[in-house]
DNA sequence: CTTAATTAAACCACTGTGAATAAATAAGTC
DNA sequence: GACTTATTTATTCACAGTGGTTTAATTAAG
């Protein structure tokens, strides 16, 4: 089943070990390098060598520290390689344009309600096409790939959606890698939103700190990524993070009850859509939830009712999480205002400390530093991710 | 943070693909494990020769199979390496020599109530001690460490188990690796009970098929082990699958009910604790779990009145770490009968399917096939898993 | 004489080693 | 203060070592 692997795979994991350094360095020598990644300063300088040739990676000027020589630094190169990153919501669109260095070069949007998949895929290639030819023809000639990132099972809330059936059947049978094949000729990869936005948070957020993390995200409803020794953890079917449907204790508010033998789930509870019923029952309407300051502070007690709950079923699938995976830390974000997200946040980490049950170790609780757009840019990083990223799967492909 | 790698990185990496291979199917050819590994026969050739050379490996005959010349047949050599590997329990203690091939040699146990660490120990010694001498000296030269399996925070439980509070602080401060090196001059590998019988399915039982699973054993308490891509999950802290502490709703059954605002816990509901502790309340009671069947059929009521419960608080779990993960099975195993591990597997398989909710796969649910010594099979894997198998980490230690 | 497993010898790609080189600071000398 | 020399650190050169690959030869069957 594992793979044995030969010297070019070897050589294509180190290379893959030092970009990943590199980027999470910034700028950084040769000897650094040489140090951090247990190489020779031989091996490093053939590499490095080798990929300053091909663009990816450039000098940066010197540094002198102390005594001797000063350090020729080396930093990625933005333009060596680019990437497109998509994130397909339920009522939005983000298409980006991200360059090596993962710096957004410019982002293209649209609303809508329940788009159907065609629809979907036509505005995804307009996007595509247009900030693609907003780069000159030589830089076209290095967007290594388009990364999408978008709801599994996006069919399955035709009630909460009101969507129809038929719609939902085709959102079920809908194969978002293959349509989008068909119409871009650049290498495509897909993944679950969430935990694309985890994959951002891992290269551009604390995982430059954190290697084990489990990523949760509010949108509409709610969902996550795991990321575990600094790489994603996808799942078998890809599936892994799908916490809108993990079973929590029943609300103290307004909730549906589950049907008989079933179970509340953190979705019904902890989202968007809950948040908005929330209101809804104590006489706020709102359209999209950028509205909601504007509610304030007459729905602060309705507010923080909802924000109670959510804590609640939280902090139940954090200890769940935590138990079964030992993790350092859950990184929350969230499609709403900066400090509500940071007062979920702020709760939370009490509530977790406070509650932590024998034999489990409280992880520490964190709120993204990516933000809103971090599912987009997770989609952009995702081609550097397969290409770049040193995962043990590097070495099994020969050459 | 990642660290690069050189040839003999990649020679030791693959070696034990190799090894990891063989230990899979039994037997095999060079050619064979060639294709396998994606590797060149040739490459097979100088890597078996070696692994020959050291008494890892050994021929078994050839084998015709149509046209050409007959295949070399190779398998792991039972005598080429040795282990001993412990579960120290809360109740009892099993302590077994093994072969490369897993084959388990010989075994002492001992059984006792609430041993201090010391006592743990000394137990240890002998039964090492004496093991060890049963094999020949040169024999004994090859036992390549002592792999011990023991549950982590044995202190946590004292109210359950009637402890001193001066014993639990003794026992929280316990460190089992250090103890046992002074004591022994073996390497020594430690891991959770439970963690390390997920070791013992993944290498002796499913997971010959199944690389991605939940392992969950109920013990006196419950507890897991977590395996992805098949390699241990251990977690930061090593603390991966500890589902004694995992979040469920309250029970219908006679449980104490958790302290107010916390949480009732998978060990309250699903345990062997737990069925004693029902069983008393239905006016039955036992020793050991061992005298189960002489309760029955008297107790039969309710002993499916347990079932039930647990099942219930078993499929929340079961849902909590399937969404996060996204795994293929659950394997449960238990120190309980057979015929009543299979019954409460092939229950729960059913109550899984049927309740699945949106946006999760059900896992399969199986019974485990090491059965109540996984855990000091598992133990003894220990070493062997840390010289012999194929994980990332083999790459970077460099020469 | 075909087929398939296996091996031998030459080869290629990679990293490692140790000495040499380059560029700075620090200290000593006039 | 200018010049020299030693020291330190980064970097590179040439060669060696390891390991997998290639090509062709060898072996043992049908």
């Amino acid at each position: 089943m594992s793979k044995g692997s030969n010297s070019s795979g070897l050589r294509r994991y180190n290379e893959r070990v030092l970009i990943s350094e590199l980027r999470r360095l910034g700028l950084a020598s040769k000897f650094e390098l040489a140090k951090l990644a247990n190489l020779t300063p031989q091996a490093v300088t053939r590499i490095i060598d080798d990929l300053e040739q091909a663009d990816l990676v450039e000098q940066r000027g010197k540094v002198q520290r102390g005594l001797g020589q000063p350090s020729t630094m080396y930093a990625l190169n933005p333009k060596g390689a680019f990437s497109i990153g998509v994130n397909a919501g339920r009522n939005d669109i983000q298409i980006l344009l991200m360059d090596f260095c993962g710096n957004v070069l410019s982002k293209v949007a649209h609303e809508f309600t329940l788009p159907d998949p065609d629809f979907l895929i036509d505005k995804v290639v307009q996007g595509v096409n247009y900030l693609r030819s907003s780069l000159s023809l030589a830089h076209q000639q290095r967007i290594i790939g388009v990364g999408l990132a978008i709801p599994w099972f996006m069919g399955a809330w035709k009630s909460e959606l009101n969507m129809s059936d038929e719609l939902a059947l085709r959102w079920n049978q809908f194969k978002p890698r293959e349509e989008l094949m068909k119409k871009i000729d650049l290498p495509v990869f897909v993944e679950n939103d969430c935990s694309a936005a985890a994959v951002a948070e891992l290269k551009l957020g604390c995982g430059n700190k954190i290697n084990n993390f489990l990523y949760i995200f509010i949108g509409t409803f709610v969902g996550g990524g795991v990321v575990l020794h600094g790489e994603l953890e996808a799942g078998v079917h890809g599936n892994a993070g799908a916490l809108a449907s993990m079973p929590v204790t029943a609300s103290q508010l307004d909730t549906v009850p589950p049907v008989a033998g079933s179970f509340e789930t953190l979705a019904n509870r902890v989202s968007i859509y809950a948040l908005r019923r929330h209101l809804n029952a104590r006489g706020f309407s709102i359209d999209t939830i950028s509205q909601l300051p504007l509610l304030l502070p007459a729905a602060q007690v309705a507010l923080d009712e909802w924000i109670e709950d959510a804590i609640d079923a939280f902090s139940f699938v954090i200890f769940s999480a935590t138990g079964v995976l030992d993790l350092e830390a859950i990184v929350l974000d969230a499609n709403l205002p900066r400090d509500l997200v940071h007062e979920i946040v702020g709760k939370l980490a009490v509530r977790v400390n406070l509650l932590t049950p024998t034999g489990v170790l409280a992880p520490q609780v964190l709120s993204g530093s990516v933000g809103p757009d971090a599912r987009a840019i997770g989609g952009a990083i995702l081609p550097f991710y397969a290409n770049f990223s040193p995962d043990k799967n590097v070495m099994l492909t020969g050459d």
